[in-house]
DNA sequence: CTAAACTTTCAATAATTTATGAAAGTTTAT
DNA sequence: ATAAACTTTCATAAATTATTGAAAGTTTAG
């Protein structure tokens, strides 16, 4: 295998994982193409390179920088605008961490706090209900403080964390 | 908020972070309505329920139950079959975990290793490729490890964790 | 100010995913 | 063996999500 080839296998399996997690192809697709360059790329490079639009460029880059892993670069002397994403996984799984939990987990922690506190009204059926959503809830709690304390934690924290955790 | 509100709003946010996910909606409202449920249920029943076709329900029923999630119940003196889901949250994140460790974490490293592993022809996009899938590769690894040692882990995993890892 | 260079927006369309329902398949009781 | 009870399959439909491309918007150079 050489270069083109690993290449675009890197892409497009980074493509499909993405759609695995609810990220859609092209927003992966174009992370992974700048997480490789050696070089911040234009949106007109973007574009050439992964054979798509210039508006589902311009609309995936704006959601890459809304989840704060692509930024925009400016380089002197061009007039068009050019981008790169996070260099450095540590970094990047910490944003992505920090993202997923404000956005997804944190608002249905909150749902199974309402649920699980409605009245307790004696019949089975809300005591289930009752126990069940507060399980879920507690659970949600201690992996989104797991998620947010990776997030904000140093450099490395795999790896002192699986020290940590299994010494 | 009573009851059947508390219910049917569980149902639906558990629905919505499903496919935030990807997981499909009806897949994560089926296992939802089985947790907190009471006794098991027949196919009627849920489609009932959540207003799904039969078809739907016997598909998603089997992928739930191809997760380890969703097991048969067979009532004794009843023709039909009648479902259940692991009860305990523990189990459950457990067995998630597993599986998507199997189904996509693991094939998504073994691509990371391949292309990580190209020849360095000396190029800098070469080396930058090497270098950057290298990189992913190990977080990757490293953060399938912590997940399955989670879920081989005995009860209470995410307590304990957290004691070990911010003590 | 104005025109060129570039980016964003968004209505239309395409692609993909999910759901339906009826037919085919299976199991069980008699 | 057969018919009723039940489940699965799968072609088609519906719904959702992603993509396009051209028009509108913005910025910068001169």
């Amino acid at each position: 295998m050489e270069y083109q080839e690993a290449k675009e296998k890197f892409i497009s399996t980074w493509g499909s994982l993405g759609s695995m997690w609810g990220i859609n192809k092209a927003m992966a697709q174009i992370q992974s193409l700048l997480f490789i360059s050696t070089k911040p790329l234009s949106m007109e490079e973007i574009m050439d390179e992964l054979k798509i639009s210039r508006g589902n460029t311009s609309m995936n880059l704006r959601q890459l920088m809304d989840w704060g892993i692509v930024t925009k670069e400016l380089v002197p002397g061009e007039r068009k605008e050019f981008f790169t994403t996070e260099k450095d996984v540590q970094e990047l799984a910490r944003h992505i961490a920090k993202e997923r939990s404000r956005r997804e987990i944190k608002p249905v922690i909150k749902v199974l706090k309402e649920v699980s506190s409605i009245q307790d009204d004696g019949t089975a059926k809300t005591k289930e209900l009752i126990k069940q959503t507060k399980a879920l809830h507690d659970l949600a709690d201690a992996a989104d403080s797991l998620l947010n304390k990776i997030a904000t934690q140093e450099q490395n924290w795999i790896t002192k964390s699986l020290l940590k955790l299994f010494k």
